[in-house]
Parts: C-alpha cells; structure tokens; sequence
DNA sequence: TCAATCCGTATC
DNA sequence: ATACGGATTGAC
C-alpha cells in the first residue's frame, strides 16, 4: 500500500483520523476463534489490538478480523503479552458492540462440548451465544421487586418427602457440588421444588441454571420462580422470544443483573457467574437434544458444566432415562427417591386393560378403545367434580388407513405417502403430497374397504363428546396446546407432552392405544411411553385413577403401576449394556455417501477398542455407519472423528458428512 | 523462456 | 472458503 492510498484513506469516511496503527502497550496480542465452519480451523489464532481498540477488545469480546483475505467474526478469547505465531500478526479490524459475550468459564464450556461432541467451539457459541442486538445494549435492567421469601415448609414437603432430599438443598446452599437424579412423586409441583433449589443457591451468593424442554413448562417454572422470589431476580430464556428480547435478557445475565436463569436448552449455555446450580426438567423429552451440529444434549452440557465449574446439578424427572441410571450406577449421582410408603399414597390407582390384542388393535370399534372399565373410570371421575385426561398418541382424525379386510396399510399411489382421513366425512389424503386416494385397492388382497389403521385424538374427541352427551370435550396438542384446565367435569383429549395442568388434579386419566407407542421401532420406545405415561399420570389426584390400555405383562406397564421409576430405567440400562448400545457404550454415528465414509474411516484413528457397525441405508446415495468403544474411550473416539473430518475439510473433500455422537434416535 | 493452469497448503 | 506459491504444462 502507497503512502498516498494511505494519506487517501486517512482524510475518507471516518471521522477518526487514521494513521498506522500502533500496538497496545500491555498485552497487545488477542487470542481468538474465528467464526469459520471449517474443522480444521478451530483453534486460535493470534491478532494485534491497536491503541485505539485496547479499551474496547477484552477477553469475551465480539471482533472482525481479516482472515485469510476476507473479514470475520471472531470470539476473543484472551489478552496477552506475546504470541507464538512466528509470522507477522495482523490487526483486529474492529469491535462487534462493546459486550464481552463469553466469560472464561462458558469459553471453557464451549471448548468441552465441542469436544465431546467432536464439533468446533463456533459451532457451539453460535448455540450459546444470541445474535447481537445493538438496541438492546443500551436498556439498563430493571431493579430486582423482591418478594418476601416464602417460608419452608413443614419437614414432611417440597424436597423433605424425599430420602436426600433435604441433604441435597443444603448441600447447594452450602455451595457444595452436590449431583442428584431425582424422581418425582406422582402430582409433585416440581416448578416449586426447581425455585426452591434456586433459592438455595442463591442463598449461597451463587446463580443458577434450569433447563426445561419447552415453553409450556418454562411458563410454569417461570411463574413459581415469580412466586418465590418476586420479580426482576429470575429470567426466561428461549428461541420463541425473538432476537431483541432474547438478546435483553441474556445481557441481563451476563452483566450479573440476574442470577437465575430459567430456559430451554440454549439457556444450558447462560453466562451465569458463580454457578451454585445446574438443574434439567425430563431429560428424555427429545426437545433436550439439540438438531444442530455438533448435536449436544443439554443434560451433558450441564453434566460437564458441572464438572467444570463444580456446580450442583441435578437431573429431575416423573420418569428416568438409561443415562440417569447410569449416573447413579456409576456413583457419579445420588438419588433422591421417596420411600415406598410415601410413593404409594402419592400415586393414583392405575390399572391395565391390555387384555386381548387383537381387540385393541381394532381401533374402528370403540368400545375395545374405551373399554368399559375406562368408561366406568370417568363417568365416576366426572360425578366427583373432576376433569378427565384422555391422552391419545397420535393427533389428526385417523392419520392411519388400512385395508378393511387385511389391514394392509393404504399408501399414496403418487408417493407412497401414507393416507390419512381428516375428518369422517373427508376423503382420505395423502400426508405427503396431498393427492386425494380415490380409487385405492389393496395391492395384497384387492379390497377396496378402508378402516381406521390408528385413530387420532380428533375422532378419540368426537366418540367421547358422543358417549358423554353434556361433557365439555376440550383438545390440546400440534398447534393448539392448552396451559391448563380448571376443577370442573371436563373430558381433556391430549397428545403426549400436550397434556394441560389441571387446577387440583384431574379425577382420572385415561391412558389410550399403549400398543401404538410401545411397538414403535426405536431401541427407546418402553423408556420413552413410560415417559409420557408418567408425565400424564402425574397430573392425576393421588386419589384418583389411572387406566391405561396396553398389556399388564409389559415391563413398562409394570413400573407404571408400581411407580417405579428407578427400576425401569435399571432394567432399560442393563438391557443397552446387553446389546451394546449407549449409555452403556459410546458412539459414534457417520452419515453420508460411501466414499465420504470410507474417507473418514481411514483418517481416523480409532480407539483399539473400536468396533463398527456396518453401514446401513440412510436417504438417497447415503449410509450411516456406527463406530461404538467402551465409554472411557469416548473422548478418543470424539477427537479421532474430528481429526478426521478436520483432514476431510483441509482437503476440501466434496460431499458433507454428518457426524453425531450417542446419537438420540437410531 | 514465459505465461497459463493446476494442485496443495495455510489462513494470525 | 480463498489466496498464494510452487510445480507443471504447453506454445513460441
């Protein structure tokens, strides 16, 4: 560059006369991470602060540098004396907002996930950290309403019903790193138990951190942190807020405004200084695992999290997952578990009507669906004042066709698509294309009678409204979810996860179709209806009654029936460890063409351990392969897939791999 | 002998 | 990604 272009530039556009810049005078080397998503770019990289940006760049800072010719973003990740970059260092070109957005431990935090997951520390930020909003730095926070904090209860509440109960609260009010998995009693109010372990952190001069899987839920967790604490102490975090209250909020946090942060599963990631407490609400609810690379899960963000900074943590749930079971397997976790006795008065009467399959798996007769015990249940149920939850698998009206005479399952004649009838008079459609099936026959026996395959909770609505003529039938699920429901005589349709709170508890709950969840083909389908099974019985009176139609010998059936959380989950991990699949083992799972796949394989340094799985179809010209290794070889396996992929995309290999590790569906 | 092109490598 | 250097190739 001339001295004239110089001079040209230094009289332009800025304001700021422009001269050569000099380097700051202490520490003027910034370490950062470039926001590039190439994997063999994730490691630091060495710039030069001038005097004129030395106040504004700090580790944690936003900047733009010059990278390889083109300008970035970067993540500062500290200040230092010297580099050891052997080159020249070029200049930071400038500041992105004047907000540091990482603190030394979420720095840390990003490079353990990125790690574990064999992804790359952007790729983790970019989870972590919101997307600036430049209006939003300016707004103060408003100071804290406190409200007066609501007494402890008598021994025998909240956390004193649980053997460790007590023992854990005052481990994080001591500000020990406590780790419990705790199961909830059937009707616990486990927002209140959340903000009452919050309270004990923040009782401790520490911040806290609760996950919960949505946003129907954090509205909850959210209202009885209100309760407890009053306003201005706590904040919710989730995508849905849009960008510039997301962004408010998190400032919030990071400026230590606000000590408790209530959110889904980005919120893992909050710059909460001080951590006393980690906490996640039903970690097997699938909205925990996160769709994008590197595909972390929020209940191991928390458990490294935890590691890192010594924090509390605890996992809570109406129902355990294999990976909690194996935390208290291991010993890294204790239990907080409610003693038999008090797990039997707290646990409504639940009773099987599995009896003959072939009956309940005829869908069109709706007496087999709502057998007469289920009836009984709730006519009674109603006559005592009390709403009834019905909680039907599958939404639509029949999202299921068959053929009449051999069910033969009704596919698009276009596409293939499955066939579903919205309503009873519509004409079946197809679900991906939507061409009408008109004219279908039977490709195995050439009948042309269709019946209901699986019946939705629109129809389960409709036979209900029919056989209680006066019952207010009221729907929650897809689109339309409802909060809650209050103590009056009401049939509550719901698809699993939808279910509403019901003011005082619902008199009954009817749990339909268990086959239609149980014979699902997933290694976690017992652990993942018990789940929703549980979640729905839990919101049922401990005087009242649970009918659920799926057979009694089902081991799934059996701890719902016995409220037997922790053995489930015992028998499911042993059952993985049997069948060599995670938790009890690590894996790792690559997806992608043939080639693709053979070129990460032989880039990888496997652990000796090492076994793979051979590759099986996954979508058009791709497979997906499985690597598994005893979980101390985990780390191994996660660095040696990301070596690969980082020689993959060094070598600018053409088609894209996807790596995940214990990938969540199989 | 020089320029156009390809390939591999580093990117502070 | 993309910019650059060194090697390679082809035409004069």
């Amino acid at each position: 560059m001339t001295a004239t272009r110089r001079t040209g530039l230094a009289a332009g556009a800025r304001a700021m006369p422009r001269t050569t810049p000099q380097p700051a005078p202490v520490a003027p080397v910034a370490r950062l991470m470039v926001d590039v998503p190439l994997p063999h770019l994730d490691r630091p990289f060495d710039y030069l602060v001038s005097t004129t940006l030395d106040e504004q760049v700090s580790a944690g800072s936003r900047v733009r540098v010059r990278f390889s010719g083109r300008l970035v973003d970067a993540f500062v990740l500290e200040r230092r004396d010297i580099s050891d970059h052997d080159g020249t260092l070029a200049f930071v070109e400038r500041v992105v907002g004047v907000e540091p957005v990482l603190t030394d431990e979420t720095a840390a935090l990003f490079r353990a996930v990125a790690d574990r997951w064999a992804g790359s520390f952007v790729d983790v930020a970019r989870l972590g950290v919101p997307t600036r909003h430049a209006g939003a730095e300016a707004k103060a926070w408003p100071e804290a309403e406190r409200a007066a904090p609501a007494a402890g209860g008598a021994p025998a509440e909240g956390f004193g019903r649980y053997r460790a109960g007590p023992a854990f609260l005052s481990a994080v009010t001591a500000a020990r790193p406590a780790r419990a998995v705790w199961s909830a009693l059937a009707g616990e109010d486990w927002p209140r138990r959340f903000a009452e372990a919050a309270l004990a952190a923040l009782g401790a001069g520490r911040g806290a951190v609760l996950l919960v899987p949505d946003a129907r839920d954090l509205a909850r967790l959210d209202a009885a942190l209100t309760a407890l604490l009053g306003s201005g102490r706590h904040v919710a975090l989730s995508a849905d807020l849009g960008p510039p209250e997301r962004y408010r909020r998190w400032i919030a946090v990071r400026r230590g405004a606000v000590r408790i942060v209530v959110g889904t599963r980005a919120a893992a990631y909050a710059p909460v200084a001080d951590l006393g407490l980690l906490a996640i609400w039903d970690d097997g609810d699938d909205l925990h695992a996160e769709p994008r690379a590197p595909y972390p899960h929020a209940r191991d963000v928390l458990i490294q999290r935890s590691s890192l900074t010594g924090a509390a943590l605890l996992v809570g749930g109406f129902a355990r997952t294999a990976e909690s079971a194996l935390l208290v397997e291991s010993g890294w976790a204790h239990e907080i578990v409610a003693d038999r006795t008090v797990v039997r008065a707290s646990t409504p009467r639940t009773t099987a009507v599995g009896d003959d399959i072939e009956q309940a798996r005829d869908p069109a007769a709706s007496a087999a669906r709502l057998p007469s015990l289920a009836m009984r249940t709730a006519r009674d149920a109603l006559a005592a004042g009390h709403p009834v939850l019905v909680q039907v698998p599958r939404r639509g009206y029949v999202p299921s066709l068959g053929c009449a005479r051999d069910r033969t399952p009704v596919r698009c004649a276009h596409c293939s698509g499955p066939v579903a009838a919205a309503s009873s008079r519509s004409t079946p459609t197809c679900r991906w294309c939507g061409r009408p099936a008109t004219d279908w026959s039977c490709p195995a026996c050439g009948g042309r009678q269709l019946r209901a395959a699986v019946v939705g909770a629109g129809r389960t609505a409709e036979e209900l409204g029919r056989a209680f003529p006066g019952v207010a039938v009221r729907t929650s699920g897809g689109e339309r979810v409802l909060a809650g429901v209050e103590a009056a005589p009401a049939l509550v349709v719901a698809t699993p996860g939808a279910e509403p709170v019901a003011d005082g508890g619902y008199g009954a709950a009817l749990l339909l179709d268990g086959w239609a969840l149980l014979s699902r083909a997933d290694l976690r389908a017992g652990e993942e209806t018990l789940r929703r099974w549980m979640n729905a019985a839990a919101l049922v009176r401990s005087d009242g009654t649970v009918v659920v139609g799926a057979d009694a010998g089902v081991p799934a059936v059996q701890a719902l029936v016995r409220w037997d959380p922790g053995g489930a989950a015992a028998r499911e991990l042993a059952e993985r460890a049997e069948l060599g699949f995670t938790p009890a083992v690590r894996m790792g799972a690559i997806t992608g063409t043939p080639a693709a796949i053979a070129e990460i394989l032989s880039a990888a340094e496997l652990p000796a351990a090492a076994e793979i799985i051979g590759a099986v179809p996954a979508g058009a010209e791709t497979e997906r392969m499985l690597v598994r290794v005893p979980r101390a070889a985990g780390g191994q396996l996660a660095a040696a897939l990301k070596v690969a992929s980082s020689v993959r995309s060094a070598r600018k290999s053409p088609d894209p791999v996807k790596i995940e590790l214990d990938p969540v569906r199989l």
